[in-house]
DNA sequence: CGCGGTTCGAGTCCCTTTGACTATAAGTCG
DNA sequence: CGACTTATAGTCAAAGGGACTCGAACCGCG
């Protein structure tokens, strides 16, 4: 039952001594989940490997976390450097993923980091030499082959399902935007991670009725090619969590085959 | 801005070599966060510390994770070697607690996990010459003085409220109780940790219209020294997820004003 | 220019959920 | 027994939210 005598390496609370060689080796890295909504679609960012393991494909942009910074300083750093934007709208940890043998050469615990950014256009300048691009997330999710390396694709799917729990209660979303945005818009970044669809004056009523969630700031968008009314435009308020959820519809029943009648 | 050239621990898929010098020292430990509900109280294990640093301060459970385990495999192991309890009701990663001094000794990175037990004997058991004792979390949180060792009070608070979210949406609170409960009993779980009083027959109508999450058992249990009517007791059923969540009420604006009192 | 098509914004209808409350049942203690 | 407790059942009204309609304002096209 209990631990055997001697097994001192279970008792962070007295160490033998605190001499590297005396605890097993970690490296400790961070992996970060780059979310953006481009195109009506949500996008992650993506750099191809260039050697083995798991060479040519995809995985998260991360690196070494340095001695003197904390752990979201070193997620902040490689989204910098990675993509050139300074700081996300959001940052968050997702959380440790250190299973033996996710990484074959050698023992690493890596912290994934949730980034999402709102403005596209310094992303696609500061891609630069590391082979980085911004990748719709729905190309990557939905296949079973061409798996990202390591557990990474473990890591977006967390962090996907992460980000769809927040969309629920709280802001989350517009941070995919940009500062002034539309309430299309705004129901595009839940459409697109919740795969549904919802009801324009629903989303509209629902939104505008969350106490400091947005402000109207004056100003109307041109309509897009396909025409129609010009749609307003809002700035995110203060609030930090909504009141109640915007709830995610059940999952639609008529998915695989509208068998039969409805 | 850019890195300085040269600078490779930054780029994980380009490191000179994997050879432990070349990276920085890392310590990697789980801390464990256990929680159970005994005599209509949130409570949590904490170990008097012997030595420093923070010496005679409470600390989380934990130690170090060996290097053939996994992350939660070496939380499940700690929380065995402290409570006897060979499986926790639910086990749960809560993040990565990374800060540079952090541990005044050393560079160290702590997984928190979660532990919920319902079963409060086998921990009474397991406690032994680790000084492990059942603290009532209140006891513990409202005091800005005398405060837990490392940044374990952070990790404390950040589980608190992590509990305080899954129990709106997940069938947590059965965690926390035995395997046959009553209804005040699981509604105690939910008056404690959101720390407000919920109307019973309103829980009753919610908890019993969820479908799935729990079921009758058929047996009533005595009442207790107050008296009132026996209870009939459930279990949990199979529901992974409530459909709508128990929502928690908005803190009465009525704190603060009676603090003279009691 | 007129017309069908589009999106946007406002509003209606109605069912479900839920907070507040009342009533009854079945125990306790003194 | 009577006052008190808790447990369970039920009622009622307000709020929330899904489905829907309608007019406004823009598009492209003939």
């Amino acid at each position: 039952m209990a631990a055997p005598p001697g097994m001192m390496l279970s008792d962070r609370s007295a160490p033998p001594a605190y001499d590297p060689s005396a605890y097993p080796p970690f490296a400790v890295t961070v992996d970060v989940v780059v979310l953006t909504f481009v195109e009506g679609q949500l996008a992650t960012l993506l750099i191809r490997r260039g050697e083995p393991p798991f060479e040519g494909r995809w995985s998260l942009p991360g690196g070494f976390v340095r001695p003197d910074e904390s752990l979201e300083e070193a997620a902040g750093r490689e989204l910098r450097e990675e993509t050139g934007v300074d700081a996300a709208a959001h940052l968050e940890q997702l959380g440790a993923y250190g299973d033996p043998g996710r990484d074959p050469r050698m023992r690493v615990v890596t912290v994934a980091y949730l980034a999402v950014i709102g403005e596209v256009g310094a992303v696609q300048a500061g891609s630069d030499a590391a082979a980085a691009e911004l990748v719709a997330v729905s190309d990557i999710v939905h296949r079973p082959v061409d798996r990202l390396a390591f557990d990474h694709h473990q890591i977006l799917d967390d962090a996907l399902e992460t980000v769809r729990a927040r969309l629920e209660d709280t802001p989350l979303a517009t941070a995919f935007v940009g500062p002034e945005f539309t309430l299309s818009e705004l129901r595009g970044v839940y459409e697109s991670a919740w795969e549904t669809e919802l009801d324009p004056g629903n989303f509209r009523r629902k939104i505008l009725g969350e106490p400091d969630l947005v402000e109207a700031t004056g100003n109307t968008r041109p309509p897009g090619p396909e025409g129609g009314k010009p749609p307003e435009t809002y700035r995110y308020a203060t609030a930090p969590m909504l009141t109640s959820p915007i709830t995610r519809p059940k999952p639609k029943r008529d998915d695989g085959s509208d068998r039969s009648g409805r």
